[in-house]
DNA sequence: TCCCATGATGTAAACCTTTACATGGATCGT
DNA sequence: ACGATCCATGTAAAGGTTTACATCATGGGA
């Protein structure tokens, strides 16, 4: 029981009194087996408290059961929680999750490569709009593979995430139904793909509402706290302000609030302010920051349930999952200012 | 170079016209061949772009380049930090890491215990308290571990984290130099050991400060943002009400702050509050909350080296590394309100 | 000049599993 | 009653690596 070394499948074999191909038979496929041996085998594995050596087996089978999940930072708080779903649906699966984590780092996406061509992983979750993996991205020979949170550029590779353009047209339809009709869009075009959807949406919106693309007003950051107070200042530069800031993510919306706070604005009377994905954050903000929520532990649940159907061989049915997105309405938003509504 | 199944070893030593086993030395341990030799196969290396196998090469050592990290939660926002700090130290030492996710579910627990036995990982980080591999936890025989972020119950278990006691020990100075003297501890002696100690900190400060045992207000609550909550509630139904919170982490400090807000009382003009953590919420609240910070990546960082100095199995420096913990001061925290002074 | 120590390399076993193939007994049809 | 078929089980090879041991050449000391 609590020998010096693990039991293997030779032990059991020896107590159940059958070879080892037979242990190995009951165990995977056991209705090859008769009744009776196969109870006598699981005696043994009983005894002997035998689990099987995932090394060995990986060895002999050419393919691991491990699932690199690849990041460029895990710290991201979008990131957790996907996590939890992508693990729990592994483990449903019988499989671990190994995390990489590339900083953005070529160097280190290349480690993980070496990683994949070494069998150490039969499939690959992607948490990046781009191949991590330096100019080999574009020769590398990958796993089944699934791209999660944002679609994978480099083509090829299905993707789960959650409907970006319907979730903006949510936001923009609440702020419309206000009564806004000057809603600035503070965007992010280049670092995720994600991001242009959402202004996809933006615009879906105003067209349907009827304002005119000339009156539209679209500024540019880049996802960050920073950026979105960057844009806010940016705006009070020009002599059009807004009624309503849409902003492409909760970072961006923070940035926003805080700058129209230092300004002495009040939100939502003065500006009303949206954001996207639904941060921790988004909750703690004075006042709290209404925005869309991603639904983060049903996206990594169902990239890798898409991941394992991918490596059970049959045809993948879908080359892009959208999970829906859900409006959480708080407190930063209110019909337009007096100043507004008398124009 | 992109041939159809990856190179072995044995490719590499065909081209470089040794044996096998001169290959495997030329890897790892190149002094125990010539300067010619571990040229060629090098040079053989980088032709058939030849990595190791590491499965088999874990099955023919026993042991696996993965390290097991077991968290109740990976959602935890405590947890993301930490995990970076554990991958970038295990990479530097070519090992990956695994997570676990038990969700304080023994039988989740068990799986991982049997990944454990099965060799799978040469070692094992544990974030909880308590080992997670229900009643076999007494028995069960572990790999080197590390605990982290707290200490570990069942003894015999290294354990690296924040010096709990000198954190608490700066938030009560600081509120004892704002002039402070009735500050209450809403505490939780229960679910984590680390939160005694933080008691112990509040303790040893205000008996540096002269404040004696019976003019101390400790109340229980659970670490949880209602917890902290309703520990305010009570405080409101009897007489003596503090002039400070010192709450023995951020989320009971984010619910005293909710409650008092929800009073109508103005922090930190009415009451000064106090956290531990610092968790990202902790900035954005209004006012932002004065909190000690966890080193975290610097904590992950130092679990899997200490967990690597045990894998050499050159004897553990140390049972218990404590980090030093910053106090983090922002607007949650000012001199007591008049009401205060002039007792 | 011969022997031995040393250093470099090769041979082969071992790690634990899965599975194609072989074997042997039982069952069935004629 | 005999051959064919089928089912349960066993035998052995293979998967890629590391390493103890064997081998062989080289050079130095006597």
């Amino acid at each position: 029981m609590s020998t010096s070394s693990p039991a293997t499948i030779e032990d059991v074999a020896r107590i159940a009194q059958v070879s080892i191909a037979t242990v190995s038979r009951a165990i995977h496929t056991p209705e090859k087996v008769a009744n009776s041996t196969r109870l006598k085998v699981n005696q043994a594995i009983a005894i002997t408290g035998y689990t099987t050596n995932a090394m060995a087996r990986s060895l002999r089978l050419g393919r691991s059961n491990m699932i690199l999940v690849v990041a460029p930072d895990i710290g991201d708080p979008n990131f957790s929680n996907i996590l939890v779903g992508l693990e729990n649906e592994a483990r449903a699966h019988g499989y671990g999750i190994l995390i990489g984590h590339t900083q953005n780092d070529p160097q280190r996406g290349l480690e993980y490569l070496k990683f994949l061509n070494s069998n150490q992983a039969a499939g690959l979750i992607l948490f990046t709009g781009i191949l991590p993996f330096g100019h080999q991205s574009m020769t590398a020979r990958l796993p089944p593979s699934v791209g999660v949170f944002e679609p994978v550029y480099n083509g090829g590779i299905p993707y789960v995430g959650v409907d970006d353009i319907e979730g903006a047209r949510k936001a923009v339809d609440l702020l419309i139904a206000e009564g806004h009709r000057k809603i600035a869009f503070i965007g992010d075009s280049r670092t995720r793909l994600a991001y242009s959807r959402r202004r996809q949406g933006y615009d879906a919106g105003l067209d349907a509402a009827g304002v005119p693309a000339g009156e539209r007003i679209i500024l540019e950051g880049d996802g960050t706290i920073e950026s979105g107070r960057l844009a806010l200042e940016q705006l009070f530069m020009r002599d059009t302000l807004p009624s309503a800031f849409m902003c492409v993510n909760d970072q961006t919306a923070i940035g926003v609030m805080i700058g129209l706070g230092a300004r002495g604005y009040d939100i939502p009377n003065d500006f009303s302010v949206t954001g996207f994905d639904d941060v921790p954050q988004a909750s703690f903000m004075t006042p709290s920051l209404t925005t869309i929520r991603q639904p983060r532990t049903a996206i990594g649940k169902s990239a890798m349930a898409l991941l394992f159907e991918l490596l059970s061989d049959s045809e993948p049915t879908d080359t892009e999952i959208l999970l829906r997105p859900d409006l959480i309405v708080r407190n930063s938003v209110s019909a337009p200012s007096r100043r507004f509504q008398k124009r």
